[in-house]
DNA sequence: CTGAAAGCGCTTACAG
DNA sequence: CTGAAAGCGCTTACAG
């Protein structure tokens, strides 16, 4: 490193005219200004040489070679222009918030079929912010960005005008529900989800079925509320809006949520959690009144988070295909930007029950 | 859609010579190579016109850039060259893998930071296999990174000489342990941490204290066992072999681990495993011999995931900043791409003790 | 609002 | 192994 540095100001002196050298601070004059062209002149070679010492080609002189090399450290050389053929593949991931063991699964998917092609997954998070929306839709221009996942988003028509019009493919992971949104987009089938979670709870004999739900204004949850009132008809029991309490998919609208439904005269014997944070808030809650999972109350959640394997009691819950989901996700996109078709316009991938420990047949009624 | 697809059609019989369209597979040929005079030509305008539509600015008539925009998407232009002034400012954030919430941690605050400056943060995994971090590097070349926050790898040394040799700045999160990494690092207390963790079981009257390791090649393995060796020793406990199985952050290495513990003749009264994951695995454990936490044992973890105040029961745990981490690295390499000095070459940020419930005084012993 | 001209930062044959 | 020359894809004044 002080080599590095002793060397460096070697240059500085030698060389005072370039804009701004690497180890200063920007010197009002503005940005530093390395080309190929000035470190060329700084190492006596031609233009030439430098660009294919830059490019790792192989027919460069070990020492001519390693002055540049030395040179190009100095200065902190970035290429301001990118190789014809390998044009800087990327693809740009978009969350709201990267707050949740939710988010790891689909950048993992993302990033798995991205990276197998040669594309880099930029993730980043716009907290339903217009100005953050606005920066990040600068970045993404200035980065020439390829295609766009978008997960969730409020955003979603004013982003999409905007990629349309850029001509940037744009693939959108579990909607929130923009109506007249013309872009491909990836769920899960959370109807069939809220039908099997609840149909589950059915055959153990459970009767009084809470729910919390997830928030209004999102596909997902409206589709999983309405998977749980269609097998609650189905099998002949009255839906009661009572035992529906609202919930906002985090931990602490669960624990609350699970209050409420538990202090009702008649409360349920089973609760059914629109999340799987909403669940684990829930078991809390129960845990706090001294009431057992499964034996007291039976808890069901839904997404099927890793951990989920390892809560206490392992969960109940809704497997959705999240990593599969980003695959897709990034699949399509990359399709797109290769100027391919698109095969589907919307897709749901499978949700499925899985059955762990929270979950068991009501108890017997205390003999009141 | 359909419009646009018709309209494409249109443009394709007029300009057949145009190497390949954008709607069209690859035909042999090669890669489509839509430049910005190609659609200067389609549209009837001159290359300046269409770079003003493409760079966005105001001074074209609504008509023209209407026309040109459409063709710009039709022909699924995508920049070949950056603007001198804006170079995509790319970031690159490499785990070994994405499958713990750990990263998400430490990828919402490097996104924070990196997000506030304009910079795109590129998520990668590369499995600790040479053969993914060729291709990443080869990847990251092409996409002139202006930075490299590594997180714990095997393969940092490699990974650390190449880098080197391009001039890209690298910052090393929780270094794995290579000894002569001349980067900076940024990682937490964990010997601190570790005394910190036995200290309150030692607190509560715990002697016999179970400890499940992490992998011993990383450093803050080594380091947080040594913490709990360390504060036995304060409080002449003395360090039994047997009490200390291995482990590798895991769940399921937490669960055997504690199986194993509690195999033992005189099994542990408490368990201190390295990770929080390895302290639900233990928890699992523990449920299934029919043993509460923390009435029969006592249970506490490291890192403090956000979702362990969620856990049943919530889990007391060293609490490891990683978001903080992610940020102090995102700065560190962000001054370092600007030609900044290094403020600190290595730096731990603290951890700390938090206490929930999974921790009580030892049972009082049967009276055998 | 638009284009002809000059310029920039590279790369790609080609010749030695 | 190296450079002079031509070329490419853009952008930036400048003039109208």
């Amino acid at each position: 490193m002080l080599k590095n540095f002793r060397r460096e100001s070697d240059v500085v002196r030698k060389q005072g005219n370039m804009a701004v050298q690497r180890g200063n601070k920007d010197q009002g004059d503005g940005r530093r200004k390395v080309t190929i062209t000035a470190i060329a002149r700084e190492a006596g070679v031609s233009v030439p040489t430098v660009s294919r010492v830059v490019n790792g080609r192989s027919d460069v002189a070990p020492d001519t070679r390693a002055r540049v090399e030395d040179l190009l450290r100095q200065y902190g050389y970035r290429r301001r222009t990118v190789a014809p053929g390998d044009r800087a593949a990327l693809l740009d991931l978009v969350f709201n918030d990267l707050d949740s063991p939710w988010a790891v699964e689909i950048i993992r998917g993302v990033e798995e079929v991205a990276h197998a092609s040669g594309v880099g997954t930029v993730v980043s998070a716009i907290h339903d912010r217009a100005g953050a929306a606005r920066q990040w839709m600068k970045n993404l221009r200035a980065r020439a960005s390829d295609g766009v996942i978008l997960v969730t988003s409020a955003l979603e028509p004013v982003l999409h005008k905007e990629l349309h019009r850029l001509g940037v493919p744009l693939v959108v992971i579990d909607p929130a529900g923009s109506p007249a949104l013309d872009a491909p987009t990836i769920g899960a089938t959370n109807w069939a989800g809220g039908m099997a979670a609840t149909g589950h709870l059915l055959e153990l004999g459970h009767r009084r079925i809470g729910f919390i739900a997830g928030p209004p204004r999102l596909l997902c949850s409206r589709a999983r509320l309405d998977g749980y009132r269609s097998a609650l008809e189905d099998a002949g029991v009255p839906v009661n809006d009572e035992l529906i309490v609202p919930g906002d998919f985090y931990h602490e609208s669960g624990f609350t949520g699970c209050e409420t439904l538990m202090a009702l005269p008649e409360p349920p014997t089973a609760v059914f959690a629109a999340s799987d944070q909403m669940a684990l808030g829930a078991i809390e809650a129960l845990r706090r009144k001294g009431l057992r999972v499964p034996q007291d109350v039976s808890v069901v959640g839904f997404d099927d988070l890793p951990e989920m394997r390892w809560s206490a009691p392992p969960l109940t819950t809704v497997r959705q295909p999240l990593a599969e989901m980003g695959k897709m996700a990034a699949r399509t996109v990359l399709r797109q930007a290769q100027g391919g078709d698109i095969d589907a316009p919307r897709l749901e991938l499978a949700t499925e029950l899985v059955v762990r420990a929270s979950t068991a047949p009501p108890a017997p009624r205390p003999a009141d």
